[in-house]
Formats: structure tokens, sequence, C-alpha cells
DNA sequence: ATCATTATCCAAAGCGCTTTGAATAATTCA
DNA sequence: TGAATTATTCAAAGCGCTTTGGATAATGAT
């Protein structure tokens, strides 16, 4: 069934029943509602290709995922952002168009979705330094919007973020008073945004207290729990080793513990832990009381949020201008933080 | 840049220039080339949404995800099937179009997705048994694949799936060999297809040695970290705990190591743990070697194969019949797993 | 040299919708 | 009552591609 089936049967003009189907004022409320009536009972819905040509638009807003071999941007953390953000996208009549390709195919699949028509908009993740797909989509003209911030990048651009600075420097701020004075940072890959900005939030807590900090107790890697893992190990076997660690996510934290408990050390009394935790919906960070002191933030609700803004400003004028927000992390208080006992983490053979 | 606009540049017709482009053999060697370098040289894409209309393709899969209060499909593993997907999507030109909605509203979805042409086919995510999805597919004459199968269903449909029912049989199997006899099963939910042959592979394996199976040992939730925990800490206390696990998943196996460690009692030797593992490519299972004991099967490689089944199924003639494979999972030896000590786990106050 | 092929190219007709610009009918105003 | 509004409806022109069904020119066969 399709509009020109509809009409004829209805012995109405196509352009009546496809104004009536689209709320112009201008048709009969009768008539109206007899279309109404006559496009449900015979199940007619518009071709969306039709009406995406017609209308210019796609109603629909890209997501490109590059591949690489070492980086791994559908992670647990892309999931429940996606999820979010797809929420929003619904509500509103959109749909996500995801496509994976080659990290140097990335530009220009960009530029092809862009230029074909193909998506009205574009979500991007995972903004490193200066990265180079704001100027390019600010040439291509078409809306987007950042899922974090890009440093040293001057050009106008539309952001949500979560205060990644303040939020690392409240962690590490927490275990200097419990008494620390060695703490380590297992941060995410320093070649994104977030990472950078976590860094500085660690780095700025040290120096406001006029601590020096020990270069062998910053690591930096894809968040996996291997990492966390791993890291621990080589962390604890040093000469001094840190009494606290604050770790990037969740995944790498539940390495730290695992670590830990081989090590016979018991969190929150032989080793402080604070993680980012996302709060990702599969992976609660305890159920009831906090299994880590975490700083907290939803990435599904940022998602959420950052469709609704993009939405907006594909729906807006072309001059617009940029939108910002700034979301600040919960710090929730788990039990894998303690005070520093004695200055050195309790060792068992 | 449009067709017209290249074409009048050329001084070809559209048809010339678009079976140009097309790779019709009734356009000369010499035109050909002129069309492609003009094409590339002023940036020419055809208009994807003309396109579609012209030639009633989207080019697009759909990916329907219900959002529920409590079952959450948009998980950890979910990610890695979209990704494999993906990237065959990406191989043949299509893409992944990703809805998620109430799950009221799942089925309408569908069919308007499918009505609309808005995709040329379908993926299904976690079938369960007798699902509805099937038939209204198969009605609705629209190719689809499942990843998974649907148990009691009686409608012809084309499928990829692990040997769910083996794989936990052959976990079982290698338990009872190590003198166990007391196996608890953390299953994932039942209402799962993939859920019901587990639990099916457990039981047979104990059926075969005239085992009888204690209920209170078997358990099914989603797969959550501290479903693993909780459900653990509940087994240990039972007058006869279990002294080895068959888990659903990595993750909750995590829990069930955390609740091992709070215990006191050490994986792979009090406690034995054999997971299923979905092989996700930011959770390994270790580094090196194994850290649990698993069956595995990617669940990348999966989506990756039923990505283009599914399109082999779009591009072949409607009446094809429908393709069918079934994975063995691997069995993969970790540290997880050991003798069963004395018929009882060590006990550490 | 004539007719049948083959190689190239193109005009025009869709694909199924939205939207513009008018036409017609019904009301309102003076 | 006649002019001016206002309310309804519609024919036709796109949107930018693909594809059908010829044309026309070049080549081959007889």
């Amino acid at each position: 069934m399709n509009l020109k089936e509809l009409s004829s049967l209805l012995g109405l003009s196509q352009t009546t029943v496809s104004r009536a189907l689209n709320g112009y004022s201008d048709v009969k409320a009768s008539t109206r509602a007899r279309v109404v009536a006559a496009a449900k009972e015979h199940n007619y819905l518009p071709n969306s290709r039709a009406q995406a040509l017609a209308t210019g638009r796609a109603m629909s807003i890209g997501h490109i995922i590059p591949r690489t071999a070492q980086h791994e941007l559908v992670n647990t953390i892309f999931a429940d952002f996606i999820a979010g953000a797809s929420e929003a996208y619904s509500a509103r009549g959109y749909d996500l168009r995801m496509v994976t390709v080659k990290d140097v195919d990335e530009f220009a699949t960009y530029e092809r979705l862009a230029n074909t028509g193909a998506v009205d908009g574009f979500m991007l993740h995972g903004p490193t330094r200066d990265d180079k797909r704001i100027q390019l989509l600010n040439d291509l003209k078409v809306p987007f919007i950042l899922h974090g911030r890009s440093s040293d990048c001057n050009q106008p651009y539309s952001w949500l973020d979560v205060n990644n600075r303040s939020a690392f420097k409240r962690a590490v701020d927490l275990l200097l008073d419990l008494g620390h004075t060695r703490v380590a940072l297992l941060n995410g890959d320093e070649n994104m945004d977030f990472a950078i900005r976590r860094r500085e939030g660690f780095t700025l807590a040290h120096e406001q207290r006029g601590l020096e900090i020990d270069p062998s107790l910053m690591h930096s890697n894809e968040m996996s729990e291997p990492y966390g893992f791993e890291t621990t190990r080589q962390l604890m076997a040093l000469d001094a080793p840190p009494t606290a660690i604050v770790a990037s996510a969740l995944i790498p934290a539940l390495g730290i513990q695992r670590a830990a408990h081989e090590l016979g050390l018991k969190i929150g009394r032989d080793l402080s832990v604070i993680c980012f935790d996302d709060a990702l919906s599969y992976f609660p960070n305890g159920s009831g009381a906090p299994l880590f002191t975490a700083t907290r933030s939803s990435v599904r609700d940022a998602g959420r949020r950052c469709g609704t803004l993009l939405i907006d400003r594909i729906e807006a004028a072309d001059d617009a201008p940029v939108v910002t927000e700034l979301w600040e992390a919960e710090l929730v208080i788990g039990g894998s933080t303690g005070p520093n006992l004695a200055g050195m983490p309790r060792r068992e053979a």
C-alpha cells in the first residue's frame, strides 16, 4: 500500500492525504480522521526512502567506529553510550546508523556519509587531543557533537563532557587526605582526551600539596582487566610500592583486585583503590553498597543527553551557536579505600 | 555536485554517466575513464537517498534492541557481536541501523522498518524459546537471521549458533572426570534459548553418569558480576557446598572469584570454575595463559559470519533455502580447574 | 553494396513521497 | 448583496537517482 493507492481508495489527492497524515492545518478535521482511519486500516506507512529523498532528511545519525589493531573503541563503555543515545534518537524519530571502518578510511567515511546524505549528523566518540574530525565536519557543514572534548583544538564545536580533571583531582585529594603519599595512576590510553584531563587532575592534586610524583607510578593503556592485573603486580614489586591506586575504569580495577588477592593484600586496608565508574548497567559497582570507592557518572545518561543535544542542533538553524555541557562526576565511597597504615602496606610472604 | 551537474559538465547524458559509474558494459572504456576521473575530481558521490528510492534497496540492516526494566540486551556480548557484524556489512557496502525500543513496541518496529523499506533485512539477537519474531518476519517476507536458535519453533529460519549443549556437557564432563560430584550451574537467563541449551548439556552430563542434580545448585539470572558473587556466597553457605561451578560467562566468573577470595578459597584448588568465554576483545580471559578454564567461541567472529550470511540471503532469490551453521566451542584449560580434594573444599574460618 | 550485428549513447519514465501555487467552496464583512 | 477572506482541496513539479526501450553509428557477414 502506497500513497497513490491509499488516496485513490479515499477519492482524495495524494497531496491531501499526505498533508492530512503530516498534521497540516489546511485539511478539514473530518477528512483527516477519514485518512488516518484508512491509513491505519490498510496498514499504510510512508516509504522512508521516498520520504528521505523528498524531504532531504535521512532521519538518522551516524556513528563511525574506526577499527585498528590496537585500539578497540567498540567496548563496554561505547555499548552503554550508544544505548543511551539510541533512546534519545528513537524518541525523536531518528535512528542510529553505525559503520565500522578501517582507521585509514575514517575521514573518507565521514565525508561519504555526509555528502551522500545518508545521515543528518554525527556523534563523535573518543576524541583525542586536537581531534582533526572537528575541522573536517565543520568544513562539511554537518551537525555533530562530541562526547568529550578536544584539548588544543581551536575550532568551535559542541560537546558534552564529564569533568575528568576535577573527578581525578578529588579522587587523589581523598587519598592524600587519608594519608597516602604514594598514589599510582592507571590511566586510560593517553591519546584520548579524557585520559589527558584525568592525568591533569591527578597531577594537580599533588602539586597543590607540593608533592612530587614518581613517574614510575603513572601508567597508561587500554582499560582491560589484564592491564590492571599486570600493572599492579609490577607496581607492588617496586622498592617503594604505592599504597593507593587511581584507575580509569572499573574493569582494570577488577584486575587490580585480582593482583591484590594474589599478593595477599586486602583492598581497602593494605591497598586503597579508587576508580572511575561509568555506571554500566550490566556491570554495577557492587550491588547495594559500592564495591569500589569511585567517581561516578553514567555514560548511558551522557549518551541520552548527547543524542538530544545533537538532534536539537540538526533541527535548529545552521548558524545556531555551539552548545557545551560539563558534568561533574559524583564521588561515592565504597569499601576500597582506607587510611594509609604505617606508610607501607602490610605484606604477607 | 549531483548527477545532473556532472553529466552536463561532461557533455553526456545522466544515463551514460550513471551506467559508467555503475560498471555497465555498454559504455566505452574511454568514456568510463573520463567519467570516473571527473567524478573523482569533483568529489561526486551519488545521493544515497535517491539511490535507495530508485533501486528499492536501503543498503542497511536492522538491529532492534528492546528495552525492558529487567532485561538488558545492550551488553558486552552484544557490543562485540555488532562490531563483528558491522565489519561484514561495511565490506559489502551495507550499514547497520540500530534502534532501541520499548519492549512492547518491538513487533511494531520490525513491521515499520520492514514496511517502510528502511532496512533490507534483520539481525535477530537473543532468541528465546519459540521466539515469535520468526513467524512475524517470515510473514513479512523480509530476510533475517538468528544469532542463536529458537527451541520449539517450527517455522523455517536461518541461524548461526554455537553448540551450547555440547559446550556445557563437555565442561561438566571435565569436572566430573576430575572427581567433582557437586557441580553448580550459574546459568544465564533461562528465558533465553542459549541458556536452555546450556542447562540441557549440564543435565545430560550428569544423567549419563547416573548422577542426580541437587536443584539448589542450579541458578539462572542475568550475567552480571554481582550475580556471580552473591550466588557463590549462597552456594558456599549450603550444608553441602559445591566443589565446582560452571558459569555462563566470564563476568559472573569474576564475581565467583571475588566471593571465593572473600571466603578464603583458592580457585582451581578449593573451588573449580569453568565459564563460557565469548572471547570479548577488551575482556580477555587472562593474557597469555587462560585465567579460567573455559568453553570458548568468539562472539565477534559469530557476528561477522552472521552478517555475511544475512547479506547473502538479502542478495539471493526470495525462495533461497534457509542456512544454518552450528559452531563447536573450544575447550581451553586454564588455572581455574583442579581435582576434587577430599570431596569437600578446604574451609578457613 | 546490403542486411544483420554489435557497440554506444540517450530521452523519458519511473521510484513514492513532499511542497508549491492555484483553484474552488464556504464564510465573513460592509 | 458583492467583495474580501478563509478554509479546503488538488494538479503538477520536483527530490536525484536507475532503468527501459529505443536511436544512431560502427562493424561484420554475404
